[in-house]
RNA sequence: CGCGGGGUGGAGCAGUUGGCAGCUCGUCGGGCUCAUAACCCGAAGGUCACAGGUUCAAGUCCUGUCCCCGCAA
C-alpha cells in the first residue's frame, strides 16, 4: 500500500516505525513544522520527522493543510491511505477525500469516551476501569468517524499517563498495521451516547488541590506522571510529587501525618496520601529517603493550601 | 544568545564579610537489645564539576567550558 504518514509526537512516531516494518511504501510524511522546545528554546524536530529523515522519507511541515499548495502535494501522490496520528492540523474534507481509502487516524481512547487532545490523561483522571486504541475512518468533525477496529485493555492502579502511553503506543501501532491489512474494512458509527471531551492537560491542572481525595490526588499524580508533574508547595517552593498511593489517615489537610524512611503521609479532604518520591524546583526526582538527607520534613509540618 | 536554580566523601544538603571542609543518611567495626528501619561508641571515605585568573590565602571573588534540573514552549 501506498501510505501517506500524518503525526507529530512520540506516539505516532511509533506507528509510522510499524507501517514501515510492515513494508508499506510511505513516499510522505507530514508533521508539525520544528518549534523552539526544551531549555535554550532551540527548535526540535517531531519524533515523527526523525523517524522520517532516518527512513530517508520525504517530511512535510505546513503551517495548514488548508492551502492549495498543501492540497496539490497530497493529491499529487495519489496514496491508498492517509494515516493520521496525533498530528495537531485539522485535515480539511478536499484532503480527506483525496486518498482511495481515506484518511485513518489512531486514537488513545475507547470512542465515543474522550475525543480531543488528551485522551490517555483524562482517562486517568475520571478513573475509567479500561482505555484502548480505536482506528477511525476520519470525517470532518472531531474524533466523530465511523470505528473500523478497536482494542481495550483495563488501566491498572499503579499505570501513569507514562506507562499507558507506552502501552497504548504500541497497540495503537498493531492496530494501525492491521487495519491496513484488512482494508476496506466495514465501518460501525460511533453510539451517540457515552460522549465525552478530552481537553487539552493546562498547567494550571497540574496543582495539587489537599481537599480533594486521596484517591484523587493518586489519579492526578499518576496522570500528569510524566509529564508537567503534579506540583505540591512547601514553604513557598514547588515540590513535585511523582509517586504515591492513597492510605487509611485523617488530620488537617496538607499537614504531614508520619515521616518515615519510605513515605511521607500527607492528610488529604478524604484519607491520605502516602509520598514515595518527589523533587524539589531545580532538584532531581528523589526517593523519600534522599529526599530526607537534605530536607528534613517532620510531623506536623503542613504543605501549603494553593 | 527566552528566564532561573544547581554541580562539595556513596546519596541528599549546609558552608555567613575569602582564613583548619560540615550536617543528615548510608557504609565498615564495636556495644546494647528477645528483637529492630531503634539506641550508644568508634572509623573509613573529598583534586569542593573542569580549565584559567586575582590573592599571603579561594568551596567562597573573576573569566571560559562541560553537565544536571525548574519555568516557559
Amino acid at each position: 500500500m501506498k501510505v501517506i504518514f500524518a503525526g507529530t509526537p512520540e506516539f505516532a512516531a511509533q506507528a509510522l516505525d510499524a507501517i514501515l516494518a510492515a513494508g508499506h511504501e510511505v513516499p510522505l510524511v507530514l508533521t508539525q513544522p520544528d518549534r523552539p522546545a526544551g531549555r535554550g528554546m532551540a527548535l526540535q524536530p517531531s519524533p515523527v520527522k526523525q523517524r522520517a529523515v532516518a527512513a530517508g522519507i520525504e517530511v512535510f511541515q505546513p503551517l495548514s493543510l488548508k492551502d492549495a499548495e498543501a492540497h496539490a502535494k497530497v493529491a499529487a501522490l495519489a496514496a491508498d491511505v492517509m494515516v493520521v496520528a496525533a498530528y495537531g492540523l485539522i485535515l480539511p474534507q478536499a484532503v480527506l477525500d483525496l486518498p482511495r481509502f481515506g484518511c485513518l487516524n489512531i486514537h488513545a481512547s475507547l470512542l465515543p469516551r474522550w475525543r480531543g487532545a488528551a485522551p490517555i490523561q483524562r482517562a486517568l483522571l475520571a478513573g475509567d476501569a479500561e482505555t484502548g486504541v480505536c482506528i477511525m475512518q476520519m470525517e470532518a468533525g472531531l474524533d466523530t468517524g465511523p470505528v473500523l477496529l478497536s482494542d481495550a485493555f483495563p488501566i491498572e492502579g499503579d499505570d501513569t499517563t507514562a506507562s499507558l502511553h507506552d502501552k497504548l503506543a504500541a497497540l495503537g501501532a498493531r492496530l494501525i498495521v492491521d487495519a491496513l491489512a484488512r482494508l476496506p474494512l466495514p465501518a460501525v458509527s460511533q453510539p451517540a451516547e457515552g460522549v465525552t471531551y478530552a481537553h487539552k492537560i493546562e498547567k494550571a491542572e497540574a496543582l495539587i488541590d489537599w481537599s480533594r481525595s486521596a484517591a484523587e490526588l493518586d489519579r492526578h499524580l499518576r496522570a500528569f506522571n510524566p509529564f508537567p508533574g503534579a506540583q505540591a508547595r512547601f514553604a513557598g517552593q514547588t515540590v513535585k510529587l511523582w509517586a504515591a498511593k492513597p492510605v487509611a489517615g485523617q488530620g488537617e489537610i496538607g499537614t504531614i501525618l508520619s515521616v518515615d524512611r519510605d513515605r511521607i503521609v500527607v492528610a488529604c479532604g478524604d484519607g491520605a496520601l502516602a509520598v514515595s518520591e518527589l523533587q524539589k524546583a531545580g532538584g532531581k526526582r528523589l526517593p523519600v529517603q534522599s529526599f530526607l538527607a537534605g530536607h528534613p520534613l517532620k510531623v506536623g509540618d503542613r504543605f501549603d493550601l494553593a
